[in-house]
DNA sequence: AACGGAACCTGAAAGC
DNA sequence: TGCTTTCAGGTTCCGT
C-alpha cells in the first residue's frame, strides 16, 4: 500500500511500537522477502526512520533493518502468542510485542545490512527535505521521458508514486505524457506544489492507528485517480485511463496541457 | 548511460 | 454459477 504516505504512516506506527526495544525473536515465514534477516536476538531498535518508500531500523551493532513494502506490504502489532495472521511472511518479537509482516504479493523486502544501495540512490524525500524547484526543473530537463515518469524516478524525488504523480500534475493542469524537457520553471513549482498537496491531503486522510485502505468499503479519496470515465472534478470533462511507463494512469483531456 | 519492457507474485474485481 | 481476463499504490534486471 506503498506511497510516501503509507509508508509515513507505517513509521510512526512501528516507532511507537518498538523503538527503543529490543528483539527477542524473528521468525521469516518466506524467504523470498528477506535477507540477511539472521542473528537478530538481543539487538536493540534505536529508531524508525523512512526516505521515500523505504523504512530503515537502525540497531545497536551498527547494522540496520531496512524494509520496503512493496506493493501490498503492511506492518501490523500482535500479541507473541498470537497465530501467524493471513499473508504473514514475517515477525519481529519483542518481549510480548510481536510485528507482523504482512504480504500478499511478496513484493516487499525486509535486508538486514550496515548500508543499501537503494537507499544510498534516493533522491530528496518530499515530505522531509522539500522540493527544490530549480533542481527539480533541472533533472526535468536532463531526460527525454515522460514527465509522470520522470516524477516517479526515486532519485528525482523519493516516495512519488503512481497515485501521487497522478493527483499532483492533475493539481499542476500538466499532461502526464508531457515530455520531462518541455516543462517550463514556472510549470516544474506548480508541480512540486502538487505534489506537497497531494502527500498533505493524504497523510491527512489516514489518522487511524490500524490503516483501512481505499478499497475496502471506504471512499476513493483521490481527485481522479482510480476514476477513469467519470467527470474531472474541476472542468467536467471525462477522465482518460491510459498506460505511461506500463502503469496505469488517469488525467483530464480538459485541463490538463 | 539511458531507456523500454519484461519479470517478479498473488488476490480481488470485472467480464463473459 | 463458474471460468477467464484484467488490474493492482513497486522495484529490478535485461537487452538495446
Amino acid at each position: 500500500m506503498p506511497e510516501l504516505p503509507e509508508v509515513e504512516h507505517a513509521r510512526g506506527y512501528l516507532a511507537r511500537a518498538i523503538e527503543g526495544k529490543k528483539i527477542t525473536a524473528t521468525k521469516v515465514h518466506d524467504a523470498r522477502i528477506a535477507k540477511g534477516v539472521t542473528k537478530l536476538a538481543g539487538r536493540q531498535v534505536l529508531s524508525v526512520e523512512r526516505k521515500g518508500k523505504w523504512l530503515k531500523m537502525p540497531l545497536d551493532d551498527g547494522r540496520a533493518i531496512f524494509g520496503h513494502l512493496g506493493m501490498t506490504g503492511h506492518w501490523t502489532r500482535r500479541a507473541a502468542g498470537d497465530p501467524p495472521v493471513r499473508f504473514e511472511r514475517a515477525r519481529l518479537d519483542f518481549g510480548a510485542v510481536s510485528m507482523r509482516y504482512l504480504d500478499a504479493r511478496l513484493f516487499g523486502r525486509i535486508v538486514v545490512a550496515k548500508t543499501l544501495p537503494a537507499w544510498d540512490e534516493l533522491g530528496p524525500d518530499p515530505l522531509a527535505d522539500g522540493i527544490d524547484v530549480q533542481r527539480l526543473h533541472d533533472r526535468l530537463s536532463r531526460t527525454k521521458r515522460t514527465v509522470k515518469e520522470t516524477l516517479m524516478d526515486q532519485s528525482v524525488l523519493a516516495g512519488v508514486g503512481n497515485i501521487q504523480a497522478i493527483e499532483a500534475l492533475w493539481h499542476a493542469r500538466i499532461l502526464p505524457r508531457r515530455p520531462s524537457k518541455k516543462v517550463t520553471l514556472q510549470e516544474a513549482r506548480a508541480i512540486a506544489k502538487g505534489i506537497t498537496w497531494s502527500i498533505k491531503r493524504s497523510l491527512a486522510a489516514q489518522t487511524e492507528e490500524e490503516l483501512t485502505y481505499v478499497e475496502e468499503g471506504g471512499d476513493n479519496p483521490f481527485k481522479i485517480y482510480g476514476r477513469a470515465k467519470e467527470p474531472c472534478p474541476r472542468c467536467k470533462t471525462t477522465l482518460v485511463r491510459s498506460i505511461i511507463g506500463g502503469r496505469g494512469t488517469v488525467h483530464c483531456p480538459g485541463c490538463q496541457r
